[in-house]
RNA sequence: GGGGAGGUACCCAAGUGGCCAAAGGGGGCAGACUGUAAAUCUGCUGGCGAACGCCUUCGGGGGUUCAAAUCCUCCCCUCCCCA
């Protein structure tokens, strides 16, 4: 492909090429030479599941795959330790060789859904960190001013507000540059909280007399709620792992607003498409719901397939658009009779509630149905007429209690 | 090294002897309304208990008191100013 085309592929959802000229220039001698160019993605060794966010960045990669560079993922083991002052937590414990190695499989399997992983080197920055000596640390911390690191976002907010900056945060930009240094990077991708330290690695290259890397930022995806960033601690993220229900319902609950955003950064739908959805919305001759669908099972087809997609959507219609149970519903199997319990037992039972008082609250706020009726004393207690009860905890919880009776321990689903 | 200000529940933040399981806001959960959207309104939001109540919680330990988030003491941590 030509540079040209090469850069409209590139520059689809970015945040901020830094700098464009730089990257034509890279581009066009890499085309010629028919040497890629390396393409340097660092992933913390910590936090193996990966959900939509991080698919952002990760498909940015994969465009550059697409276009025949060599994409790097480094594993931070060693800044692990350090933890990215970006997130404000504190200094981690430092992994196990065993757990970074677990965690690093479960990476290559995680990413396998949009990468290639045969084409992709994975490296982990321990390898060129840990025999660091000190006084080339020291001569790395002299590239770098305090004014400098100042004027990063976080360090700034948490300076103005008086807050702990500990002297080691200041080592992971220097430490994530340098893994540019050891790498040669010609291309280093991020989330725009990122942009620090990637610019740090174009500073550092340049003290090591290479040339400095193009810094490619990506907008950092909002989670579920609509306003903070996408994360796991926050509870707002769709992994991409889950199951294609929970994907599927999960999309369908984000605001409308977000839509656009995530058909651009999380889908690979053609920009045309965007452009003909964008512009049905806007004439009312688009339902946001049908578009919404439209996100939701474009996204769930892409890690799950047309076919669980497509089933997936069905049962959304099924559940929350025709008010009917679940076609599939986890059982609980219990081998005692709980004939005479507490309704606020079983929703205990069920796992949805973290303690007692919540299950009660649930019940008396009304969110607690049993087999359709909506129950409001928690302490009505369960017949068991049935073999099986039906639990239904706020919109979309739903378990189904099976009592196994001696002899017939088997059952169809 | 000297001086000053702080550490309260998931977060911010009030509370300076009993009326404090701890105001208010945010967040979260649930209900109504809907398109499982947003906005809005309502309720709930430490644990155990059907309930009177009991237990654990206000940086950590010890103490004073009938009674402590609040007073004393030692310790840990953070920020600011000066050196």
């Amino acid at each position: 492909m030509d540079t040209t085309g090469q850069l409209a592929l590139i520059r689809r959802g970015t945040a901020e090429i830094v700098v464009e000229s730089e990257l034509r220039t890279k581009l066009e001698r890499s085309r010629k030479s028919g040497v890629p160019l390396k393409v340097k993605l660092g992933l913390d060794p910590t936090a193996p599941d990966l959900h939509l966010g991080h698919t952002v960045v990760l498909q940015k990669l994969r465009d550059f795959q697409t276009l025949g560079h060599q994409a790097v993922i480094v594993i931070g083991d060693f800044t692990g330790m350090i933890g990215d002052p970006s997130g404000r937590s504190e200094t981690r414990k430092p992994l196990t060789r065993a757990e970074i190695e677990a965690n690093a499989e479960t990476y290559r399997l995680q990413l396998g859904k949009i990468l290639d992983m045969d084409k992709t080197r994975v490296e982990f920055n321990s390898s060129w960190l840990a025999p660091l000596k000190l006084e080339e640390l020291v001569r790395l911390t002299s590239t770098v001013t305090v004014a400098q690191m100042l004027q990063r976002d976080d360090f700034a907010a948490r300076y103005e507000h008086q807050r702990p900056i500990s002297l080691h945060e200041f080592l992971y930009p220097i430490c994530q540059g340098y893994d540019s240094v050891a790498l040669a990077a010609d291309v280093e991708l991020g989330g725009t909280d990122q942009t620090f330290n990637l610019l740090v690695g174009r500073d550092l290259q340049r003290a090591w007399d290479q040339e400095p890397q193009v810094a490619i930022t990506v907008p950092i995806l909002e989670g579920l709620d609509g306003s903070q960033k996408m994360s796991k601690t926050l509870g707002n993220y769709v992994g991409i792992t889950e199951p294609a229900g929970e994907m599927y319902g999960k999309l369908m609950s984000i605001p409308d607003a977000l839509m656009l955003r995530y058909l651009t950064l999380v889908t690979r739908l053609p920009e045309d498409e965007l452009r003909e959805i964008t512009r049905a919305l806007g004439t009312e001759r688009l339902h946001p719901m049908e578009a919404k669908k439209r996100l939701a099972g474009a996204v769930t087809a892409q890690y799950h397939g047309e076919t669980a997609a497509r089933e997936a959507e069905a049962g959304f219609v099924r559940v929350f658009q025709e008010r009917q149970e679940p076609i599939k519903v986890e059982e609980i199997r219990l081998a005692t009779p709980y004939e005479g319990e507490p309704v606020w037992k079983i929703v205990v039972m069920s796992g949805v509630v973290r303690s007692n008082s919540e299950a009660r609250r649930q019940i008396q706020q009304g969110a607690v149905e049993l087999d359709g009726e909506k129950v409001s004393d928690p302490n009505t207690t369960v017949l068991a007429s049935a073999l099986s009860h039906l639990l239904r905890v706020g919109k979309r919880r739903f378990k189904r209690f099976v009592l196994e009776r001696e002899g017939d321990p088997k059952r169809f689903t």
